[in-house]
DNA sequence: ATGAAAGCGCTAACAT
DNA sequence: ATGTTAGCGCTTTCAT
């Protein structure tokens, strides 16, 4: 091997400099060439030609970790988000946007519980991200503390970050999400439509926004409501069960129970069912998320939220985001969660 | 701006010549400290101690565009598949094990029908990929035609590719998926074992795989059970309707019928109960994948494919081949789908 | 135990 | 209408 030549990892096959080298031209204009979107530069017909039909015959692919690192546009997305059917549908949507923008995304998960492993595993993710220099983040936050969290390293780098679904605790950031509030009031009103005043929510506590904001809405409607009034649950798996007999099992027990989300709607159900009550004869439910199940034999009334729509409007602001300088206001999209009526809410009997 | 500093897009704050000045050492020194794995540098504790120290205070992080350019090891995979719950679970296992490999996946989905658009897409996509110099691919196809198609450009390059879920017609690959053959076997052998002779296969045709080899595994055994014999249909979007009905409107309708996926199977569903019949009174019916859905009354009788492990199978032959130099033999995965009988399959009556 | 220097493939400022 | 040159931030070879 002559001397000076260093060998390392794989280098690439067809480069601009070989494509230069056949042409007869420099790489700089093998640069220009092939990257001159908006015909700025004035080369001659004839030239583009060669270069094109070179580049073309050779399959020349360009560098995209090359030019990320010189012009800082990568053209990458960091997206992380839990895994299941709902956020499919916000990632699905992303996609549409990020297709038609050269834009693709390093997609991670991030499913668990709100453990030390958990965050430890989250700032690994920021890090691949942060290292393959994406230009921007859009994720769901596992956590609204702030305080013991990696969104530092994502702001101080001013990597633009857009949150969906959850919001931060007490930060404002660029935000896409459902309307929980006005959820929680529509579920309120359909429930008291139905001639129902005593109600439940099960939810999962104070401490993850969009709970909060569906019970603080549903609350909102029944202190309105002449006679109407609200009982709490917090569903964790070890202890729904006892508490939910609990409250069904009371004197002045609830005739409708509205849930955080579907997937709790489901326990609920089957937790009614096996009490031997009817649904929705005894007990009207309500979940939240319109999310599929495998084997439910009982179509959920619960709200539909437009992942999809959820997505693009992230996936618009992101690029928004990317496209300027300086940092402007904080931006935000809320989405009327649509309600669904099916077969699990009735008339108070 | 002194003569000589050329702008161009964002340079990285913090970089190892930073340390490096700041430590007094060399950009290399900083280099091998700071990528010294396995312990093969002998520098100084108090060097190494300094160079860690200043890394951690700077909030360094590595470029891994350059280190991907100068290694070939971007740590970055390719996964294209199409966008469903199924796929979900797919996409879950690989992500599980490249989390543990610093690996991370460049996702895009190839969703729609096979038509030229989807083609343009689909090579775009790949584009992406191969510009970014993922180091292998995991996708599932589209079309098996492979000849008009972008795999070529995948070869070509020596890119590792695994397939997941669908074969190739003609070309040998690195390949996970179910046992199609199996699961109609299966399929067919619940139904004669309920009494069942006269049987519908419902699917899209021979040139997918799934249908095809679902369909085979579920002749082959119909073929050897006396009297036993098998129509088949193809279900598309326009027609499926208008030909079903008239199957089951026949004189010699059939008693059960084993559908190429649980999407199918429910669009099945619906025309048989509006035709006036009862599942599974007058009709058995399986579908194939036990994917959830949102309305269902009704609990399919279908097979489980373990998607996750699916996934976590193909990411680790991704691991495996990205890890050789040589190319090697083809490998394949099989993995065997599990009949779970739920409420559309009962005795002939 | 550390440094110097070449070079990866490209972009962009500064020429003519 | 095209070329020259200096980098980008790193890894790796070759020295000492």
């Amino acid at each position: 091997m002559a001397k000076g030549t260093k060998m390392s990892g794989r280098r690439d096959g067809v480069t601009m400099k070989a494509i230069a080298d056949e042409a007869g031209v420099t790489l700089t204009t093998v640069s220009r060439i092939l990257n001159d979107k908006d015909n700025k530069f004035k080369y001659a017909a004839e030239t583009k030609a060669k270069v094109f039909s070179i580049a073309d015959r050779l399959k020349y692919r360009p560098n995209a970790l090359v030019r990320g690192m010189q012009t800082g546009r990568t053209g990458t997305a960091g997206v992380m988000v839990p895994c299941d059917g709902f956020y499919t549908g916000i990632v699905a949507g992303i996609h549409d946007v990020f297709i038609n923008h050269d834009t693709i995304m390093l997609l991670s998960w991030n499913n668990r519980s709100i453990n030390d492993r958990e965050e430890t595993l989250e700032r690994q993710i920021i890090h691949q991200m942060v290292d393959r220099r994406v230009e921007g983040i859009i994720l769901r936050p596992s956590s609204e503390e702030f305080e013991k969290s990696y969104f530092e390293e994502i702001w101080e780098r001013d990597i633009p970050l857009i949150l969906i679904d959850r919001h931060l605790a007490k930060i404002e950031t660029d935000f896409v999400g459902s309307d929980d509030i006005l959820g929680g009031q529509m579920a309120a009103e359909h429930l008291i439509s139905l001639g129902h005043r005593n109600m439940l929510f099960v939810g999962v506590g104070q401490t993850t926004s969009t709970s909060r904001l569906r019970e603080e809405g549903f609350r909102k409607v029944l202190s309105e409501s002449p006679n109407a009034f609200c009982r709490s649950l917090i569903a964790q798996d070890e202890t729904i069960e006892e508490l939910f007999l609990e409250q069904i099992r009371r004197d002045d027990a609830p005739t409708a129970v509205f849930c955080y989300n579907d997937d709790i709607a489901r326990k609920v159900a089957k937790l009614i069912l096996n009490a031997g009550l009817s649904i929705p004869k005894d007990l009207s439910l309500i979940g939240f998320g319109n999310v599929p199940d495998r084997e439910s034999t009982l179509p959920l009334t619960t709200f539909e939220q437009h992942p999809f729509r959820i997505g693009t409007s992230a996936a618009n602001m992101y690029l928004e985001r990317i496209g300027e300088k300086a940092k402007g206001d904080v931006r935000t999209d809320i989405i009327k969660p649509e309600l669904i009526v099916r077969n699990t809410t009735a008339p108070k009997s």
